[in-house]
DNA sequence: TCTTCCTATGATATATTATAACATTACTCG
DNA sequence: CGAGTAATGTTATAATATATCATAGGAAGA
């Protein structure tokens, strides 16, 4: 384990102030109209999600809680993800098994990601015709969606360019 | 553990024997042709994988392997599952971590999975327009995809039309 | 034939990811 | 206060996956 470990923030590709002050107040108005606990745990974990556009694995938020003075076991970790997944503050990244900061904090949506195998950032996008299409394609087979996993792996336009 | 173990040939939804026998001539064919090695190991694991529609964990198959007398441990299981994934005789299905037999040997595509929450049969369709709109929805952002994972979790319909 | 190389497998250990189960805390509400 | 609840603490373990080095066994050239 080579990588920093407190907060990507110092990093390459540190994400704006703005951008991150405002995820932050955006979950912290839902929860209060929802009466949900944003306890600090959680909204530690959600901190750690918005700093690192790479995603973090479970154990890194671990690691990062420990940093942060929380005396944590690995069912704390899960159990602030458990919470910010189901009430769509964040994402799990199925074939990467890490997790990331959600960019429609609250909605429970279709998302597709883009994993870049250089910079191994992930970012989002809301499937717009696409979640039509997966139906259409399975419709044929009567096939009824819940839920669907959309992940692609490749270069991003910023490693494409710069490459 | 209450799953019988060794054939899911035995099950309720058992695979033709047809079919079987002709997915199973067809990766023998492709591997002659290419040089290469379809083992013991990998052509028992590949047969598993044929007769369980639900799709098989790695441990699973080591448990499989063993009550076959392949005195296997986890990386034999791993190491079959690998060349059969690399050669397009199976898939991994990321968000269950199990593997499927693939329904087009042979042929590097972008498999769609339906992964039934009833029967917990997964079925495999080819994307036909569909990885043309990902790549059209994705374009915008610049992203060159090289591999799309898409899983569709739902109800399929056999359990829809008897549920 | 020998020996070299390569591929596959054996074998041991460990890493990584995730959850079960039960105890404790802390807050709300009657 | 006391009961109920949601969240967290704590311990243990399950489930998934890989690193590493050793061994075997066949193909191909000297």
């Amino acid at each position: 384990m080579t990588e920093k470990k407190v907060s990507a923030r110092d990093g390459l590709f540190k994400r704006d102030d703005g951008l991150f002050k405002k995820s932050m107040e955006t979950i912290e108005q839902y929860c209060i109209e929802r009466g949900l606990q944003l306890t600090p745990v959680r909204k530690k974990v959600f901190e750690f999600l918005l700093d690192e556009p790479k995603g973090l694995g479970a154990y890194k938020i671990l690691d990062l809680l420990r940093l942060s003075g929380f005396n944590s076991q690995p069912p704390a970790a899960y159990r602030a993800l458990d919470f910010l997944v189901e009430n769509g503050f964040a994402h799990k990244v199925e074939s990467q098994n890490l997790f990331v900061a959600c960019t429609k904090p609250g909605s429970h949506h279709s998302p597709v990601f883009m994993i870049c195998k250089k910079c191994d950032r992930v970012s989002e996008t809301q499937s717009t015709s696409l979640d039509a299409n997966i139906s259409d394609s399975l419709r044929f087979s009567g096939f009824e969606i819940e839920h669907a996993v959309i992940e692609a792996e490749g270069i991003c336009s910023v490693c494409a360019g710069s490459g």
